[in-house]
This record gives C-alpha cells, sequence and structure tokens, in this order.
DNA sequence: ATACAACTAGTACTTTCGTTCAACTAGTTG
DNA sequence: CAACTAGTTGAACGAAAGTACTAGTTGTAT
C-alpha cells in the first residue's frame, strides 16, 4: 500500500485524480444502470476517455467495483459518525436517514445494497460491505449494552431500508424511528 | 392456469414441462453465477437445449427472470406456510429458516436477495418480492397486533438473512431467536 | 539534454451477447 | 391422407463486451 512513495508528486498526483474521475464515472453508472451495468466501456464513455485508461488504472473490472463501492461505503459511514456525533436522538437521525432512501438517496441506497449483493459472493467486497454493519452497530451501542438488541437494531435498519425501496411510499420517518425504538428496545415513545 | 384448454394434452403439456425446464435450469445459473450471469446461452446450455428454445418460450431475459425468481419467492412462501402451519414456536422456525441461509439453503438465500435488489429497479419484479415480506408479516400478526413490531420483525428478519449472508460464522439459532423475539417485542427468553 | 517511468490514446483481436430466420418433426384436426 | 400448428433445431447476424498491444506524450531525475 503506502509503500512511502520515493517519486514526487507530479505524475502521482495526475493519476490519482484519473482514478477519482473513473471512480466518479463508475458510480454514475452503478445509479443509474446498477452494477450489472458497470463495464470498462461504459464507465469510459461516462467519463469522456478512452477505455484504455479504464482498464489501466483498474486492471480487472472486479478491482473497479472494489474501489468504487468502497467510496460508497465511505460516504456512508461519514454520515453515521455525523448522527453520532450530533448528539441529539440517534434513533431519529438513522431513521432521516433511512427514510432519504425513498428520494433523493435513492439511487446511492440502491447502490449500496447492490454492493453488500455482490459481497455475499465476492470475498474481496466482503469487508468493505461488513463496514456498514459495522458502524450502526457501533451506533447503537452508545443507546445499549445488549449485543442482541444491537443486532436487532442492525438488521431492523438494514431490512428497512430494503423495505423502503421496495415500496417509497412507506417512508415516513415517525414510523421508521418508532420501529428502530422498537428493535432496539429502548425508549419507543418520541422524544417530547 | 385451467383455462379449459381446447387444445388436446399432447402438445400443451410438453410445453409446459419445457417451460418448467427452462426455469429450473435458470435457477441453477442464479444460484451458480447470480443473477448476471443469466443469458438465453448460458441458461440453454445448462438445460441442454438449443438457444433459440429460451427465446421461443421467453421472448426477453426479462420474462425469463421474472418467471425464474417468482418461482423461488413461491417455494419461499410454501415454507413460510409450512412454519405457520406447524403451531409450534414461530420465532423459532423463522430462525431455523434463517440460519439455514449460512448452509445448505445459502444459493437460495442468495437467490432471494437479487431478486429484491433487481426488484427495486424493475417494476415487473416488485409485487414478487413484496409477497416475500407480506408472508412473514402474516406470519408475525399471529403473535402481536402492534403494526410497528409486525414492521420489526419483517425488516429484523430481513436484516438478518442479509447478515448471515455475509458472514455466515455468526449464524446461531438461538442467537438469530434471540434477536427476532427483541423486535417483536414479545417473550425474548428461550422456551423451558 | 537525455533517459526513464508514468500516463494517454488509438486500435485491433477474440468472445459472447440478444435476436432472428428458414427449415424440420411430430402431434391434431378435418 | 392432407392440412395445420406447436414444438424444435442449427446457423447466422450485428452489437457490444473484455483484453491486449503499440505508439505517442509528459513530467522527473540524473
Amino acid at each position: 500500500m503506502g509503500e512511502d512513495a520515493p517519486v514526487t508528486d507530479g505524475r502521482r498526483l495526475r493519476g490519482l485524480r484519473r482514478r477519482a474521475e473513473i471512480i466518479e464515472a463508475t458510480l454514475r453508472v452503478v445509479r443509474r444502470d446498477g452494477a450489472a451495468g458497470v463495464t470498462h466501456r461504459t464507465v469510459a464513455r461516462e467519463a469522456g476517455i478512452p477505455t484504455s485508461l479504464t482498464t489501466y488504472y483498474f486492471a480487472t473490472l472486479d478491482d473497479l467495483l472494489v474501489a468504487a463501492l468502497s467510496s460508497v461505503a465511505d460516504t456512508y459511514t461519514a454520515r453515521i459518525r455525523a448522527i453520532a456525533d450530533a448528539g441529539g436522538d440517534i434513533l431519529r437521525g438513522l431513521a432521516e436517514l433511512i427514510a432519504e432512501s425513498a428520494g433523493p438517496g435513492r439511487e446511492r441506497a440502491l447502490a449500496e445494497r447492490e454492493l453488500s449483493t455482490l459481497a455475499a459472493r465476492r470475498p474481496a467486497l466482503r469487508p468493505v460491505a461488513r463496514r456498514w454493519r459495522d458502524n450502526v452497530a457501533e451506533l447503537a451501542r452508545a443507546r445499549s449494552a445488549d449485543p442482541d438488541a444491537v443486532a436487532a437494531l442492525v438488521a431492523a435498519a438494514d431490512g428497512l431500508c430494503a423495505g423502503v425501496l421496495l415500496d417509497p411510499d412507506s417512508a415516513d420517518v415517525e414510523r421508521i424511528r418508532a420501529v428502530l425504538g422498537r428493535a432496539l428496545a429502548a425508549d419507543t415513545a418520541p422524544a417530547p
């Protein structure tokens, strides 16, 4: 990894920027057409670069998918940490995050879900997929010491997200929060 | 269905059998390579028939996927109804069903999950995907009248299944049952 | 400035995809 | 028996895929 590059910044930086560009283009493709739509060619076309560049930076399609989807996971992680740091109603913050999957965040949520589905089959993606669950678990541990309760919340959050994706009309923040609260077996009553 | 076919049995029956054969072959491909691996050619090869036959019975790939995945959903539905009819510990039956996803039922569970992921993108698959959740919900209503509790159980079951798929080592029936019980907010203590 | 490594670009090869088509077989009907 | 239709077959098409290769460009170090 790091390999404390003796190479000076000029070239390396340009390369990293290209890399980031390609990852972003990949994410746009995933959001539009799903993980199945990701090919060297579609990504290159989306980024406006020749096909050979995508294969130069990502030798195999799997490399590309891993990079792109772990990038998605990173932004998700940041969101969850923000909820934890805000220090307010954690469950409500989580519920709002989940409810987003019905509207503006739908494509991102879909990409997340395709990641975890892919991860079950490709070991390379598994640790990335687990990161999401670990973050939610950590969030839950702030509210309950019972491992079963924590597991219940993580599972419920995942399942609720899937449900919202399946019919977006059911995405009501209050309701989601109530369900989450029930899973955590903590104060199910809404805050005053 | 019945549609009191004026056609005599010979041709019609042969056709239906072919149809079923192709669907089965499709499921084997899905279980082995995922939904992305389903093509007219791979399915035909798996079934040992020429490619043109699969297009004869299923004009488009979507038709084939819908048929195959709704077949999976049917067997799942049957399993859940069996749990309900057994009349014993419903949560335990559900936990056992989920725990199966770590072992022998892993491929089937994976196929189910790919269905619901696909369903979020293709409206044609949506009702099929919802059937699974509706069945679990019905199962839960036998134990609780609180809609939030029912929703929590459905979500938890879905999320637990995803978790087991992600790391099969965590598939402990007792633990899963405990988590499910907590979600339903019903007797979390194990049976005597 | 020269040499070298990182980067960019274009192109070509091979495979596989979805789909179509004309011909052939075998049951059904009149 | 003859006409008809559902079922079946193998071959073929163009489009798009993954990958590999070669030539050219740019920035860095000696």
